[in-house]
DNA sequence: GTATTACCCTATTTAATTAGTAGGATTTAC
DNA sequence: GTAAATCCTACTAATTAAATAGGGTAATAC
């Protein structure tokens, strides 16, 4: 299951990618046309920009603006930033690897295949879709 | 994230199909061999029963065993029946659809549309594998 | 320079879900 | 009858997700 995390963090970003412009948009503004609460919200814009998809200005007139086009905004990393793995059990992770201790062979395991080609399917549209294609 | 009952599962079923003959085998039996709590799998095997999976023989040299091939038990079944809904919100779901309560218009949702493709990839993946292939 | 705006950060609480446990009832082979 | 096994309900513990609280800090308009 998707995580609201990363439902409100997705849903940000296209209403940021949607404004002609590029100017910072308060969060207050953000969190209200999309039902987030705005404390929740902040949380997840700081994730992103420290991921680097988006700035920040701060003060009067401050706000949140992307720093990439959305074509070039891959889903890929917004999705490992928000979610976390893209693999489902961390034995087949490329990013988040983690050898699980109640299986004693990887390579004979039947959870281990059958994740593999989930993962890889799931990575083939993330890593085939932007922000871009969102919209 | 995969649950631990859906993986338990599907180790528990690749244990089953591995075996030559079709005897009732044991709830402990698969459990110790797979390193899984005993009760757990008691009700995760019981689930499975209930899907159409496997039968159960009570009584002094009972168990579970297959009551189908496994190459006719399709992962979409066994994903279903122990994780749930394939897709990552309830908005794209086939079997277990829901409308979320945040998003004024589905059809222009972003992450509707990125979660339909994600939920078609799985699916893919889930409705061309069987039991069969994760031996 | 000052007030305001809005980002920045940590900690805490609440809610929900998952994982596992306990205990007993029922069925069957011998 | 007894032992071995499934079946079933309810409960508890642990983990994670979601949201909240509250203040700190920096930048900007005027």
């Amino acid at each position: 299951m998707l995580s609201k995390k990363t439902k409100y963090g997705l849903k940000a970003l296209t209403y940021l990618a949607q404004k002609e412009d590029r100017n910072p948009i308060p969060i207050g503004e953000v969190a209200q046309q999309n039902n987030i609460s705005q404390k929740f919200l902040e949380s997840i814009l700081l994730t992103l920009r420290r991921t680097g998809v988006l700035s920040s200005k701060k003060g009067k007139g401050g706000g949140y603006y992307l720093i990439k086009e959305p074509s070039k905004i891959l889903m890929t990393d917004v999705i490992r930033a928000l979610e976390g793995p893209i693999a489902m059990v961390p034995c087949v992770s490329l990013n988040f690897y983690e050898k699980c201790d109640d299986c004693p062979d990887e390579v004979s395991c039947s959870v281990h295949k059958l994740m593999l080609k989930v993962r890889d399917s799931a990575l083939e549209i993330y890593s085939s879709n932007t922000l871009a294609d969102l919209l």
